[in-house]
DNA sequence: CCTAAAAAATGATATTTGTCATACAAATTT
DNA sequence: AAATTTGTATGACAAATATCATTTTTTAGG
């Protein structure tokens, strides 16, 4: 069992305001999982029951919605804890959570979290701050799927997965979405995506190369998303 | 000033974890208001230094996208309290409050809710099960306002007014808003909730008049709402 | 009570976006 | 390597929605 003392993603978490004795503490009774690329680290409506802690590799938090396609509300990376909201509210949760890659993620059970709450201001404080910045996030979020049109909230996401997620040698995306996916993220249909995409590499502020999406001209690309 | 002992509108929020000592305390350090319809209680970018309870009446939380058009991203009622976000992560607002009634609020500036984070475990609780409540409400909206058509935001829109803010005694929504208001809360043209409405009306699922507005087959309704 | 201003309603039209069909390319299986 | 499946791309069209212009109704102010 590895060591959470350790562990340098802890410190981009709500974990780093734990002490010495809670991180032994903790690596006590965490598990430790290998999901692969496509599984999911839990679905909606399920029980979790506790917090995961993302070591490796990038997942996305969906929800089904009534026709049938699924709408991704938030891209999460190492460092970053999944199901905080679940066990706060004490409730199944809202979201499932997919891996994007091959990921490596730890699960720590719900007493041992409710003890940090209990005797850990600090670490409560961080909790209640990342819950916050994510609600923000989502209010944002929310104001640009309803007043934003399709070709602009592309443009935005598009940014925002560079910013991220980062790019490849080549300056391609490093995160890999299908079509469908990103039409799931900006929220259209996966054909309305493939061809707004297909108009920004003919105008040439993006490229398309296979599967690799590149940034030409970010400048256009900004003013494109407002 | 009014003791705060004897405020109703307290149980319903995250202050009913506060005791005797601690109320007399916030009584003697808030400032109560008097709020008009249409005037801000608070506007986005603003610094807030504090946390408004509300008393009585409704305001509405919306924040101004790029394209000049207010969207509504949430109602507040009596009993629930503003700006708790801006102070926990530190920030300016996000969102713009402006009345939708006369209302009656009060101030509790923020060296005195830090001091309940410190010392009371509850008030902490209730207060971050109340941000994790309001981001599910967020996450799910998003994924409505991606998703979902206008016409079944519409909908969706007009049983949540009913259930939330309930019925005149003619039937009629108890809340006022303008068409405007009302495109921004579904995110629309004004023109087009109007002219959804107006459908609405001539099939006989709702009805018009004047500014009221009643809904008259709920089941249709709700069947359209998804 | 009358008038000006604001809000609501409606029509005409343009634009955006979704849907269905089909073609093509790439990956995976056998 | 051939075959099947899956993902990407594109065209044609329909539906949804926005925009602009205009009219009607309601509200607010003198």
């Amino acid at each position: 069992m590895s060591k959470c003392e350790q562990c340098i993603v802890r410190e981009f978490s709500s974990l780093k305001a734990l002490g010495k004795e809670e991180l032994l503490q903790m690596a006590d009774c965490k598990t430790s999982y290998i999901i692969k690329k496509g599984e999911p680290i839990f679905e909606e409506g399920e029980s979790v029951n506790g917090i995961f802690c993302i070591k490796d590799g990038i997942c996305k938090l969906s929800k089904l919605s009534a026709n049938g396609k699924d709408q991704i509300v938030k891209l999460v990376k190492p460092g970053e804890l999944l199901g905080q909201r679940s066990l706060i509210s004490d409730e199944p949760a809202n979201l499932s959570a997919v891996a994007l890659e091959d990921m490596e993620v730890c699960f720590i059970p719900k007493t041992e979290i409710m003890g940090f709450f209990n005797n850990n201001n600090q670490f409560s404080m961080n909790v209640m701050k990342t819950i916050c910045g994510d609600l923000k996030e989502a209010d944002d979020h929310m104001v640009s799927m309803a007043q934003k049109s399709v070709k602009e909230r592309l443009a935005e996401t598009l940014l925002y997965l560079e910013d991220t997620f980062g790019k490849n040698s080549d300056g391609s995306l490093h995160i890999q979405l299908s079509r469908e996916e990103l039409a799931g993220m900006i929220g259209t249909a996966t054909e309305s995506c493939i061809r707004l995409l297909s108009e920004l590499n003919k105008i040439g502020i993006i490229d398309l190369t296979g599967k690799k999406i590149t940034i030409v001209d970010r400048n256009k690309l900004k003013r494109m998303a407002d």
